[in-house]
DNA sequence: GGCAGCCTACCATCTGGTAGGTAGGGATTG
DNA sequence: CAATCCCTACCTACCAGATGGTAGGCTGCC
């Protein structure tokens, strides 16, 4: 039969990333994902030979998607401000569907993980801190941000702020703690001379 | 008669304590705690019945030890920046050690957890939240710092800021960058009319 | 004598992983 | 054209070791 179906080996890993992302790397089995996808847990490893191979590919293929939507970004608006509010949405829609940033989740279970993943992860972190210092440093040039410090620091701060939002927010089980660690974030980096954007969030 | 060697069950509780802090809940067993400790995994049950147990002990002695913590900075300083620098160093000091904060370690694992854990995890935040926003608001009154927003909101800031800035040096292997969050995260509430603090500023 | 604190021995269940086999489709070859 | 071959994708059956937990017994101190 021709493939009508999703293939299997995407059908695993988008099973397996939403129990990364819920559970954490080291709270689901092999059994789990087999019983999600319908097949035999046997079957799996003809996939994914072992635990450390999908736990290598979810990370790749996690931060290919990521690097994609940053570019979609940049191709979408030359604004700064709004670039950096369409990065913190990024982490508030994994949120919104329950769900931990993945390379945070796995960043907490990092003393278990084989070494090939857990540089793969820093690097993920890496290449997001990047991209904002690039959108920060830009923003600044054009005038549309104004900030203290280097970019490069700054864009550590903002991914740490907003993997730390999303874990406290997950705890406490209400999303809306996110949301007020956004508007400090993004009130940090307004350029203050530029129009009035006032825009007093009403405080809850 | 003094104990002359620490009570085993406290033994348990900080050996168990520096496991979830490097590995997580899911990530150790008993019997990693009964090797460490020297006595036997069986014995373990008699001090704490089960692992669900043991982890809501963890938790509360955790709570119980930070807001000791807490009581002791506003004892030793009435300085509202002092206080939030010295807030800072409590997180400083356990990634320094090659940990997470317990409770944000926990915090990934949640959904796993049996729901009392669950709600001290919570509860710790809370109680972080609600002591920055009590040392940000005096602080304020005072003249001491100033900041925009409600003090509720930027104590979450704090507290997300600093549980993710562990979480991303650790993945990283660095501690550098959280120094430069702790950093930006001060700079955020110095009040600019009053005398010059002269504190660290190397931006590395 | 009771009990805290420890022990040995054992349990069912789950873990990641292996061995070896079957079904079917596509290409290669006589 | 058909027979063969190979490969992918799946299967059943199994493994050793780890998991949290239990049953029941010993010892030494108040």
């Amino acid at each position: 039969m021709a493939p009508v179906r999703r293939q299997t080996s995407e059908r695993v890993l988008d099973i397996a990333e939403a129990l990364v992302q819920t559970r954490g790397f080291n709270a689901f089995s092999y059994a789990d994902i087999a019983r999600a996808v319908g097949i035999r847990k046997a079957s799996l490893h003809h996939h994914f030979a072992t635990k450390a191979d999908l736990g290598a590919a979810l990370v790749a293929r996690y931060r290919a998607a990521f690097l994609d939507a940053l570019r979609s970004i940049e191709a979408d608006t030359e604004s700064a401000p709004e670039r950096l509010e369409r990065y913190t949405d990024l982490y508030g829609s994994v949120l919104r569907k329950g769900r931990m940033c993945m390379c945070g989740m796995l960043a907490s279970d990092a003393a278990t993980l084989p070494k090939p993943m857990r540089e793969s992860i820093a690097g993920f972190f890496g290449e997001n801190e990047a991209w904002l210092a690039r959108v920060l440093a830009e923003g600044k040039k054009r005038g549309q941000v104004e900030y203290e410090g280097t970019p490069s620091s700054l864009a550590a701060f903002f991914v740490s702020s907003l993997e730390g939002a999303m874990l406290v927010a997950r705890a406490g089980g209400d999303p809306r703690p996110f949301d007020d660690v956004v508007h400090h974030l993004l009130g940090r980096v307004r350029a203050k001379k530029a129009a009035p954007r006032r825009r007093r969030q009403p405080q809850r």
